[in-house]
DNA sequence: GTCTATAGGCGGATAGAC
DNA sequence: GTCTATCCGCCTATAGAC
């Protein structure tokens, strides 16, 4: 076992990492306590201290690496050579799949890029953000030129396949309380959209619609 | 001036339940201070404990008058004899419009409803939920059987409703960021969404599209 | 690297004068 | 009702033994 990329449950640190993450996106930086993730990791609170310096240090190497993930899901959106239809459906299904591993993750990177509007930016520079979105706003530009989609701006097409994914998952107690699901109902509920969604978004861009 | 409904901003009981929301909803419970709450309603930190015992309570009336007003929205889904598609309209610009002047508070609720799971059904016992909601069902229902609307269920179209129109709202730091929009262009960008998404609900409810 | 014990401070809550 | 001063517990962080 020499592969240095898989994650090492022994490893104390990786442990930690995996336990930071649960417990701040759950109960936000505020609300996580140092002790609960030493509980988590199985591990001594000094020890906490003697990986990571400080709970912000922490904190931040746990927001840096959760939102690479979801970035880099934006891949799909151009890096195969796949139908701009397919390619959409790849997208709303990484998503859907990304966010119900950690449901309340955008709650708490929502609420501390309020909080410090700098984070963002600060965290994620360099990146090849701006090429992605370029490049696929481009291929939407000539899917409406082309005339195979209806027009539409690429941003609100962006805005709705996000909207569309994401929020379902993080409203998952506001949802079933609002239409008394159980938690089952609720799982395929959201199982179901991974292709519902994308057969909206595909059909909303069909040129050929009322 | 006995206009005992209005909001006597004179009045301190009502300045620190508008500084409390503006605290709660941008810092979250856990962040909120105290000292933020009293400062922000011009008044004594003391007062704040004269007034509500503890931040726990102070807390509590907040968050069920935020839920209180986002409900009392759904009535735009029942209350009146518009058709089906004004109904809708209405719904998303109302929503859509409380949600910005709070933009942060849905992050709150949903993080503070997930830390505590009884919360909501606590804070929500005999309100004319399910009334609504049953109302709005059958009339869903019956759009379907007469043929003027697709077949869809109930709770897909009322989640994309809500989706669509309050997570863009929500999701502002990481939207203006991945998209590159200043604050101006953002706001017209939700601006447009009172209609947008509307129009793309209707759009998609049509029995005639492909 | 691991753990115990403890420092140190922040922030919610209250006492008590006015 | 309003304010100042202060208490006290909780939680981060560190010192220091092993």
């Amino acid at each position: 076992m020499v592969d240095t990329l898989a994650t090492d449950v022994s490893d104390a640190r990786e442990r930690i990492k995996a336990a930071a993450s649960r417990v701040f996106s759950t109960k936000g930086l505020d609300g996580a306590r140092m002790q609960d993730i030493a509980d988590e990791a199985r591990i001594n609170k000094a020890m906490l201290h003697y990986y990571f310096r400080n709970k912000q240090q922490l904190f931040e190497m746990i927001f840096e690496e959760l939102l690479t993930r979801v970035f880099s899901a934006l891949e799909a959106l151009v890096a195969d050579h796949a139908s701009f239809e397919d390619r959409i459906r790849a997208f709303v299904s990484t998503q859907i799949t990304i966010i119900s591993e950690f449901p309340a993750m955008p709650l708490f990177v929502l609420l501390e890029a309020r909080k410090d509007p700098e984070l963002l930016s600060r965290k994620f520079v360099g990146k090849p953000l701006d090429m992605v979105r370029q490049r696929f706003s481009d291929m939407v530009d000539r899917e409406v030129s082309s005339g195979r989609i209806r027009p539409v701006t690429f941003d609100q097409l962006f805005i709705n396949i996000l909207s569309l994914s994401v929020y379902p998952v993080v409203a998952e107690p506001m949802i079933r309380f609002v239409l008394g699901m159980e938690s089952g109902a609720f799982q395929s509920m959201i199982e179901n959209r991974k292709t519902l969604v994308a057969d909206l978004i595909i059909r909303d861009l069909n040129p050929f619609s009322i």
